[in-house]
DNA sequence: ACAATAATGTACCGACTGGTAAGTATTCCT
DNA sequence: AGGAATACTTACCAGTCGGTACATTATTGT
């Protein structure tokens, strides 16, 4: 398996001419800012830096691309997500989910928003699969941290009231609208606030100080 | 002004064979379930029952169409988000909208979501007129809420130390999200339940019972 | 040196995009 | 009855879409 893990890199013929990780995350670029349907094949090409028929035959097709560049996403950019669940408390979970997606959202360095919820929310037909792929990524990480809310529910971090799974879509349903509110401008500290908005409110117990 | 409010309604030549309000109201739909780009005009002239040339007669163009239905989205299916600002206590204020959009957006009668979130989210640069638009509507419910919640505060129904504008964009970033849950396949309780979490740490006074 | 293999650039494909020209049909006004 | 005005239908336009055939170039293995 081959460092960049998404072909074999065979030894004969000849060597590709381009970096694949650095064309993914061209890639990335194009499709988070303009999302799945908007991004054009001249314009992922011109951003990766290649041809259609190197395009076609490293990734595939323009889903298949597509989809490795949110896999792309989630071990990058969106890095934040799941390594949170793993916090002691589930304040914290939520502190670290939502500062995290404060500060890639609004990252000016990248494009406004997050490419999971803007990539395919509204489209044609054709483009049905990205946007299941897209909506099955959304309730996973809804579905994850769930589990995590209902393992601090048992510990007693969580009053025993508490609904995990409507916390849990409250949480992501936050997260998608803070992706709203930066393709609409909403900077790193405006969408702080709204974490600290949230997190004013969490039933769960607070850190030790 | 005619009673559909769009075209003065000529009293000479031969009379439209269709209603453009309803016409206008099945446009809605479409550009509602594909968003701006994913809607075709082959696929809006089917939904309107009519032809292309009637389009542009009675429309101006696609960009045009699209303003014109956003307007009709806000004073019909999406009209609770206004009125919801002229209520008593900003407790109530924030109830309406977001059981408002709890039933809008998941309404079964309706595609799922809000048009104005994702009719154009991530687009091309063709569609940036558009973008820019829905950009501006959405900001605007945010302001108009914001000085509703300084008034809450003028009033000391908002504590003394409660941020008008964090607040405000707090409630837009949920009802957002809500969008985002509701195109994902979240069902109108589901949405509810959300606004229940929100609604149960409100800062401001709740109504007498 | 010479196959075998694979990536490259060019040039092309049919389908679809938003938009329109032109001719025809239907109405009102005189 | 006959213009004038407007809407409808058909057919078309150039441009772009995602995708590919083909010839060329660069590399490895023998």
């Amino acid at each position: 398996m081959s460092a960049t893990g998404v072909t074999p890199a065979p030894t004969v013929g000849r060597p590709r001419a381009f970096d694949m990780e650095k064309a993914l995350q061209k890639a990335l670029e194009v499709f988070w800012r303009k999302g799945y349907e908007g991004a054009s094949l001249p314009d992922l090409c011109e951003a990766m830096g290649i041809n259609k028929p190197s395009l076609y035959a490293a990734f595939g097709n323009k889903e298949q691309l597509f989809l490795k560049t949110i896999e792309l996403y989630e071990n990058r950019p969106c890095a934040f997500f799941y390594p949170a669940l793993e916090r002691a408390t589930s304040y914290e979970v939520v502190q670290h989910m939502l500062c995290g997606a404060a500060s890639t959202n609004a990252d000016p360095d990248n494009p406004p928003g997050c490419v999971i919820v803007q990539g395919a929310l509204a489209c044609s037909e054709s483009a049905t699969f990205v946007k299941e792929a897209l909506i099955a990524k959304r309730r996973a990480g809804e579905v994850a941290l769930c589990s995590r809310l209902e393992q601090a529910k048992a510990e007693g971090d969580l009053p025993a009231n508490a609904e995990p799974a409507a916390l849990a879509r409250y949480i992501l349903a936050v997260l998608q609208g803070m992706a709203v509110q930066a393709t609409s401008g909403a900077n790193c500290a405006e969408l702080k606030q709204v974490a600290e908005t949230v997190l004013a409110a969490w039933p769960g117990k607070r850190p030790e100080f």
